[in-house]
Order: structure tokens, then C-alpha cells, then sequence
RNA sequence: GACUCUGUAGCUCAGCUGGUAGAGCAAUUGACUCUUAAUCAAUGGGUCGAGGGUUCGAACCCCUCCGGGGUCACCA
């Protein structure tokens, strides 16, 4: 980056930078830094009565300065939180040279820089607990400055809230935003607590392909890519089903993966091109089974976050306590249409839909249309956790059939706040009925339906070896976690969101600039005139441009010597 | 993809019916030995997202484009 595109504070900071170098300070030091304690340590356990922390080390980022001439405070942030610092002008420096605190601490040194203090703790007459500094050490210059957010009795001045920035530049939304970084804490608290869950009973975590050749495990728009040296077209996975149920064909009785999945359709408040998914395999159980299973794991992740099962979201209060409703898809939607929809062909749902105001179109199958009245009038009211159980054929491909009615499968979601959270299966393991049913998913495709699956023929071949009675799950993370930190957006927990790239207005390389005998030194300058590529020169009058040039220079105090008014013109000659 | 709101200083935002851009914080200089949104005084800082049009004159009106938010559509 060139000098002339810097702000003036950006340019006074390397102005700093530099005069830190001349002090023999180095503003970027390569030695390790031995801390002995944070943030919070110091705020939860110092005692003035013992006194504790005497010799504490600490590290963090300079978030405020107050200077009172031969005394400062200042608050450094670590990783757990803020503290206060306490410094005085005569213990950095007792001798007669002042510069360390004169010039160094009061000048040079800027919000945002990292630095290390040694010192101990006492309590202010103020009441706050504090470092006072015996020493510091610039541990890494900051020079760019940072939103300055401030804050008094709860109340935020100033919040750096725009969204394009905070996900574009999450570090910096992590820096000032302290309860961002609560979010994805907690995150990480819930995949912590399902790991925990899942090893204690023994199952496996394992790893499988992301890229497939056939991406199969669900019906969604998959990225494609290539391989050079195979030669072969490959796809991100949508899923990873049709790899763990390998593994269970394998041997392996329980496994799970937490899996980054990506689908190449739209993007909205609940949708990421990635996501992950959590998606785990147990041998010889069924879907009864897993709806306990699920409800365990849930009950387990909000205690653990909130130490309760009662938790807010949006504007709703949702109680994951154990058991949850469990209904069918057929009584929901007797419930919530007054139609009996079991046992009807596809003109009789068609008649449903059209009474009931449900759009839909001839590329629609039975499994379709039932979906369609499902997410159209039930969904959304199953606010609370709701199993839903047993649909469709159609719908579920990977499903086996219900033990009583082959029209209907083994399969269930669990609806929270409206939206599905979990799909679980009992596993089909007929081999000749998975291949009939990939078929029939290429009928639908060939019909329109641009969803369908694509058939995995050594899936069914693995199938055609025996796999046990199975029961899978999978459950969105993303979606668990803005339910478990009440986010809005999915963007809210994912620590980089997918956002479009950023554009910068085009302009011509120096070289062309050059090229028309212009002195390098004036490239930059005539780009920041505004005259970002060479036609744009070639416009202008060459006694205009002179001016214009001459009029910058001195403006702006560049102290460069001025062209001459003939060499203008001949540049645009 | 459609509709709608939006883009002004490092950050948060004003800017009237069109008349050469303002505030607070941040920055710079100075004062100040327990402050905490520190305070006090002074100073500097902006191609008003980009390009075009209307106009004597555009941050403001019109068009196109580029970002971003929201709603809807799409989406096991």
C-alpha cells in the first residue's frame, strides 16, 4: 500500500512506529512473553488483605488510555476480560530520563497496541482493582486504528455495529465486541458436550470424505469440482450418510463426525453455503431409540450452557426438558388442516392443496406435495421441541419402511421454534429396496425434480454385504447454536460468514502510467487526484491538469518539485 | 431472483424545499499524581460507495453499477 492511500492517523502511527525503532524500542519483539496470570484470575481471586498477586506478568491489548500528566491509567484486554493498569511517571523512570513515559507510553504507544506489564495488584481509591506497573514491554504496535467502543453502567457508546464489517472483519469485531466471543464460546461448548456424550457411550469419531464423487447422503445443489491429475469431476459433500453407514456395513457399531457440509443454493439468515452438521450411527437400534437419544443430548447441551432447560429465543421462551411432544406427520396435519391425508393418491392431495391454499406444481410427487402441506401449515407452529414421525416413502429415500405401514417410513425431525433441528432414521438396510428407491429419485429427477438424489451403486453394493439394524441422526450445529445463544442470524455463529468478495474501483497498473513518460512519483498522486486510469487522463486539458498538480503538491504540503507545464502536455500527447 | 431500506471523518451519527459538509468519541499539541465514557484548552482530518445525467449550482433529484441489512421466493 502506497503512502497517499493511508489516513492521517494510520500515517501518524507509523510515524510512531518508526520513532520506536529510533529509540532502540522493537515494536514487533521475537521472545517469548511468560505470563502468570489473566483478566479474570486477577478480578475473581485478589484479596487486599493478604495481599495476593504481587508479582503478577500480564499481556494484553491497550483499549483505553487516560493520561493525568505524571500518572495514567489504562485498561488492557486479554483473552477472559479487561483490567485496569496504574502507571506513574517517576517508578517507570527513576532517574532523570523521563522518555519511557514521556514519549513512549504517552505518545507512542496507541489503543490497540499489545503490550506486557509487570507489577502488582492493590484496589484504587476508586474501588477498582488494578495492576500497577513496575514495567512494560510493547509486545506487538497496533497501526491501525480501532473502533473506540465505550461503556458506562451498561450502557455502550459508540458500538461498532455495522454488519458488513463485523463479519468481513470478525477480528475486529472480537476485539471490541466482547460478547461476540461469548457466542462462539459457547459454541464450542456445545460440540464439546455431544463429543463428551458420544465417547462416554463408546461410539467412534471418525473422518470421511468431503470430496465425493457422487454427492449423495441428501438432495441438494452440490459444488462441483475437478481433479487435474485423475482427470474427474468431484463434488463437495452435501452429506456424509452414505460414508458413515459404510462404516457401520464395516464394523464399527457407533460412529459420528462433525462434518462441514456445503450446498450451492441460496444464502439467508438460517442458510450458509457450509454449515456443519452432526451426524452420528448406532447398530441395532431404531428410531425410538434415537428420538431418546436426541432428547438426552439436548437436555445435556442446555444445561450446560444455561444450567437450565428453559431458554429465551427471539421473543419466546423454549424448554428443552425432557421427553418432547411426539406426533406423526399425518396427525400434524389433521391437526393443522382438518384433512386425513393417509392412504391418498396424488390427485387427492393435489384437491388438499388446493383447498387449503397450498401452491404447487405437476413436477410434484406424492412425497412433494405432502411436504409442501407439512411446511406450508405445520411447521411453523411447532415452537416448543416437537418430534415428528413417520413419513412419507417418497420423501425419504434412506429411510425403511414403518413396521406398519410400508407407505410411511421410520423416520423423524425434531421441530424447535419452527424449523427443523434433527432427521433421523431407522436405517434402510434392504439393499434391494434402497436400489428401488434411488431409482425412483431418478424418476422424480427426470420428471423436474432437480433435488433428487444421485444413486451411490457401491452404497447398495455395501448394503447388498449386510448392514445391521441401524438408527442415524443428524443434527444442524449452526442451527442448535443460534437456538442455544438466541441468534437471529446464522451469521451470528459462524465466525466467518460466507459474504460476497470485496470489490475495489478498477484501476490502471502504474505501468501504464509510465508508459506516457510519467514520473513514477506523480502516479500515485494523480490516482488519488481521482484519475484512476490513463483514459480518464487523456480528457482532461494539459493546462487544467498542470494546475490541478501543482495546486495538489502544495496543498498537501508533498514538497515535490513541480513538473513542467510543457511535460504535462506531453504526457497526454 | 423480487421488493424494500441503506452506504457521509478511524467509529457512531446529523445534514431542512438542491446553495462549496457538521457533532461526539478517536487523533494531534498543551495542562493535570487514584482516573474510569477522566477532565480542560487549542488544532488537524472528508474524491459524501462508483460512474453518468438534470441544474448556474448535487451529499440531497434521476439513471446505471458495486457493497450491506431486512422481507419474500428458492432451499430434507
Amino acid at each position: 500500500m502506497s503512502n497517499i492511500e493511508l489516513s492521517e492517523q494510520e500515517l501518524i502511527r507509523r510515524g510512531s512506529l518508526q520513532k520506536l525503532r529510533d529509540l532502540g524500542i522493537n515494536p514487533y519483539p521475537a521472545n517469548e512473553f511468560k505470563i502468570n496470570t489473566n483478566a479474570k484470575e486477577i478480578l475473581t481471586t485478589f484479596n487486599p488483605d493478604i495481599p495476593n498477586l504481587q508479582e503478577v506478568v500480564f499481556a494484553g491489548r491497550l483499549m483505553s488510555q487516560r493520561i493525568m500528566g505524571k500518572v495514567s491509567f489504562g485498561e488492557l484486554q486479554d483473552e477472559t476480560g479487561r483490567i485496569q493498569i496504574y502507571i506513574s511517571r517517576d517508578e517507570i523512570c527513576p532517574g532523570e530520563d523521563k522518555t519511557l513515559y514521556n514519549e513512549v507510553f504517552k505518545k507512542l504507544l496507541d489503543i490497540g497496541d499489545i503490550i506486557g506489564v509487570m507489577g502488582y495488584v492493590f484496589i484504587t481509591q476508586m474501588g477498582e482493582t488494578t495492576i500497577h506497573v513496575r514495567e512494560f514491554v510493547l509486545l506487538s504496535k497496533s497501526i491501525k486504528p480501532l473502533p473506540v467502543v465505550k461503556e458506562k453502567d451498561g450502557r455502550t457508546f459508540d458500538a461498532f455495529t455495522d454488519p458488513e464489517q463485523r463479519y468481513r472483519q470478525r477480528y475486529l469485531d472480537l476485539i471490541v465486541n466482547p460478547h461476540v466471543k461469548e457466542v462462539f464460546l459457547k459454541r464450542t461448548k456445545i460440540i464439546n458436550q455431544m463429543r463428551e456424550l458420544f465417547n462416554e457411550r463408546g461410539y467412534i469419531e471418525v473422518e470421511t470424505p468431503i470430496l465425493q464423487p457422487i454427492p449423495g447422503g441428501a438432495s441438494a445443489r452440490p459444488f462441483m469440482t475437478h481433479h487435474n491429475a485423475l482427470n474427474m469431476p468431484l463434488y463437495l459433500r452435501v452429506a456424509n450418510e452414505l460414508y458413515l453407514k459404510r462404516l457401520i456395513v464395516g464394523g464399527f457399531e457407533g460412529v459420528y463426525e462433525f462434518s462441514k457440509d456445503f450446498r450451492n443454493e441460496g444464502m439467508d439468515r438460517t442458510h450458509n453455503p457450509e454449515f456443519t452438521v452432526m451426524e452420528i450411527y448406532v447398530a441395532y437400534k431404531d428410531y425410538h431409540w434415537m428420538m431418546d437419544f436426541t432428547e438426552e443430548m439436548i437436555e445435556r447441551v442446555a444445561m450446560a450452557l444455561h444450567g437450565k432447560t428453559l431458554i429465551p429465543v427471539g421473543d419466546k421462551q423454549i424448554d428443552f426438558k425432557r421427553p418432547f411432544k411426539r406426533i406423526t406427520m399425518f396427525e400434524s396435519i389433521r391437526e393443522h388442516t382438518g384433512y386425513d391425508i393417509s392412504g391418498m393418491d396424488e390427485d387427492g392431495l393435489r384437491e388438499v392443496c388446493q383447498n387449503i391454499g397450498v401452491e404447487y406444481d405437476k413436477t410434484m410427487g406424492k412425497g412433494k406435495l405432502i411436504d409442501e402441506i407439512f411446511g406450508e401449515k405445520c411447521e411453523g407452529h411447532y415452537i416448543q421441541p416437537t418430534f415428528i414421525t413417520d413419513y412419507p416413502v417418497e420423501m425419504s429415500p434412506l429411510c425403511k419402511k414403518h413396521r406398519d405401514n410400508p407407505d410411511l417410513t421410520e423416520r423423524f425431525e425434531l421441530m424447535v421454534n419452527g424449523k427443523e433441528l434433527c432427521n433421523a432414521y431407522s436405517e434402510l438396510n434392504d439393499p434391494i429396496d434402497q436400489l428401488d428407491r434411488f431409482q425412483e429419485q431418478l424418476r422424480l429427477s427426470e420428471k423436474g425434480d432437480n433435488e433428487a438424489m444421485f444413486i451411490d451403486l457401491d452404497f447398495v453394493r455395501a448394503l447388498e454385504y449386510g448392514m445391521p439394524p441401524t438408527s442415524g441422526m443428524g443434527i444442524g450445529i449452526d442451527r442448535l447454536t443460534m437456538l442455544m445463544t438466541n441468534s437471529a442470524s446464522i451469521q451470528d455463529v459462524l465466525l466467518f460468514p460466507q459474504m460476497k468478495p470485496e470489490k475495489r474501483a478498477e484501476e490502471d497498473p502504474a505501468e501504464k502510467y509510465i508508459e506516457l513518460g510519467i514520473p513514477y512519483e506523480w502516479v500515485e498522486i494523480l490516482m488519488k487526484m481521482g484519475y484512476k486510469r490513463v483514459s480518464q487522463l487523456k480528457e482532461v486539458k494539459p493546462a487544467k491538469l498542470f494546475n490541478d498538480i501543482c495546486g495538489y503538491n502544495k496543498k498537501n504540503q508533498l514538497g515535490l518539485p513541480n513538473p513542467a507545464a510543457n511535460d504535462v502536455s506531453n504526457w497526454l500527447n
